[in-house]
DNA sequence: TGTACATCAGTGAACGCGCGTTCACTGATGTAC
DNA sequence: TGTACATCAGTGAACGCGCGTTCACTGATGTAC
C-alpha cells in the first residue's frame, strides 16, 4: 500500500487521482453539479471507463468529501503547529484564519462539505470521522489550554439536559473542557463556518469587502469568549 | 393592483401563485434542482406555457428567493412584535427562535437563501432589499435598545479601517449602535445562520438532537454579548 | 526463460431518461366604437 | 347592446442538448508453472 508495486497498480492510483482532480476542477467551473460524462470527456476516456474506479457518482462524491475534510484538517493542524504551543488565543486565530483562507481558495470544496447538501446525495458514515478531524482541530486548542490549566472558563449554569448532551460530545471535543465552554466551542464553530459561508455566497457584498478585518476581529472576540489566552 | 379586475387578471395572479407553490413543493421533494418541465407537468400544462408567467427559470428562482426573504422577515417581525417592546433580550431570543423554526419547517426555502448558491444562477439586485429586511429584523432590536439608552455597549477598540466599514453599514443596521456592537451583530447573525445550516445539513447528528437547547442557550449568550437586556 | 491462463482497463453501443427555450398556431377573453 | 378587432393564455412540435448506468467485447498486463 505504501508504494504500489505493478505498473497496473501505479496507473490505477494515478488515474484515480486524476479523476478526482478533474472532478474538483469541474465543481469549480460548473458549480455543484458533477457530471461523470464530462469528467470522462476531459480525461479522454469513455464514460463507462470511470466505473472501473468508482462504483457510482455518489461514491466519487463521497471520496471528494472525505478528501476535502482531510485536506482542510491537515491545513488547520499545520497552521496550529506554526504557533507556540502555549499561545492559545493566537493558535485559535491562526487556525480560524487558515480555515477562511482555505475556503476562499477553494470555495467549491468548502461548499461541498459545509454548504447545502448536494441534491439526491446522502453522505455515508465514512464521512463522519474526517468531519470530526476538522472540528477537533479547533476544539483541540481549548482542550490543550484546559489541560494546561490555562483556560479562563466562565462557569455558566446550564440546563441539565443540555449539560448531558454536551458531556456526551466531550469525548470528541475534549473531556477537560467544561460543558459551558463546549457549548461555546460549537457556537464559535458555527459562527466561523457561517461567516465564511455568508462571505462566499456574496451576502457581504457592498458592506464588508474584503471581510478580512471583520473576520479577524470576530475571531479574536471568540478567543476571548472561550477563555483562551 | 389591490384587487385584480378582470377574470383574465385574476386567473393570471392565481396561476403565478400556483407555479411558485409547485416550484417550492418540488424543491422540497427533489432538492435544489428546479425543473420547469416538472412544474408544468404537475400543473397539467405544457412546459412552454410557463413562459407566459416567467421569462426564464432564473426569473422564477428570483421570485422564489424574494418571497422567501419576505416571508421570513415577516415571520421575524411578527415574533418580535409579540414581546414587550422594552424586553430587548427576550425579543432577540424570540426572533432567533422564530428564524430557526421557520428554517426547520421549510428547509428548502432556507437553503435557497442562506445555503450554497444554486449552480449557474446569479442573484440579481432585486434580492438585496428583501435580504436586508431579514438582517434588520434582528439588528433592529439592538437599534431600538440603543435609541432607548438600554444598550449595554462594551466599548471595544477597533481597527480604524474596520470601523469605517462598520460605519458604512450603520445606515442599514442602525446608526445609534456603536461600531463594535455592529460587528457583533454581524457575527451573531453569522452564528445563528451557521448553526441552523449545520443542523439542517446534519452536522449535529449524533451529538445534538434535538438542537433546541443548544440553540436557545447560544442565542441567550449572544443577547448578553450584544448588551441586550 | 517461455508458455498458458487469469485478471482487469478501457471500448462502444445502447437503454431510458431528463432538460430549457423558441415558434407558429388556435381559440378564448377583453376593449372600443 | 352588438359587432370588429386586439390581446393574450395555452398548445404541440421541434431544436439541441445533457445525464448515469449496464453490458458484452477486445486486448494488454500480470501470474503460475
Amino acid at each position: 500500500m505504501a508504494h504500489p508495486r505493478s505498473a497496473r497498480e501505479r496507473a490505477r492510483a494515478e488515474l484515480t487521482r486524476e479523476i478526482k482532480e478533474r472532478a474538483l476542477t469541474q465543481l469549480a467551473e460548473r458549480g455543484a453539479d458533477l457530471s461523470l460524462r464530462a469528467i470522462a470527456r476531459d480525461l479522454g476516456l469513455v464514460s463507462s471507463a470511470l466505473y472501473r474506479y468508482f462504483r457510482s457518482r455518489d461514491e466519487l462524491l463521497t471520496a471528494l468529501i472525505v478528501d476535502a475534510y482531510d485536506d482542510l484538517a491537515d491545513a488547520l493542524l499545520a497552521a496550529d503547529a506554526a504557533v507556540a504551543e502555549e499561545r492559545y488565543a493566537e493558535r485559535w486565530q491562526a487556525v480560524c484564519a487558515e480555515l477562511r483562507s482555505w475556503a476562499l481558495e477553494q470555495p467549491h470544496r468548502f461548499a461541498l462539505v459545509y454548504g447545502s447538501p448536494v441534491p439526491g446525495y446522502r453522505a455515508p458514515a465514512t464521512t463522519v470521522a474526517p468531519a470530526e478531524r476538522v472540528m477537533t482541530a479547533l476544539s483541540g486548542i481549548a482542550e490543550a489550554a484546559a489541560a494546561a490549566g490555562a483556560l479562563d472558563a466562565a462557569a455558566v449554569p446550564l440546563d441539565p439536559a443540555l449539560e448531558a448532551q454536551l458531556s456526551a460530545v466531550a469525548g470528541l471535543l475534549g473531556p477537560r473542557v467544561p460543558p459551558s465552554v463546549t457549548a461555546r466551542l460549537v457556537a464559535a464553530f458555527a459562527q466561523v463556518i457561517g461567516m465564511v459561508n455568508l462571505e462566499l455566497a456574496g451576502h457581504f457584498v457592498g458592506g464588508f469587502e474584503p471581510a478580512d478585518l471583520l473576520f479577524a476581529h470576530s475571531v479574536r472576540e471568540l478567543a476571548d469568549l472561550l477563555g483562551l489566552r
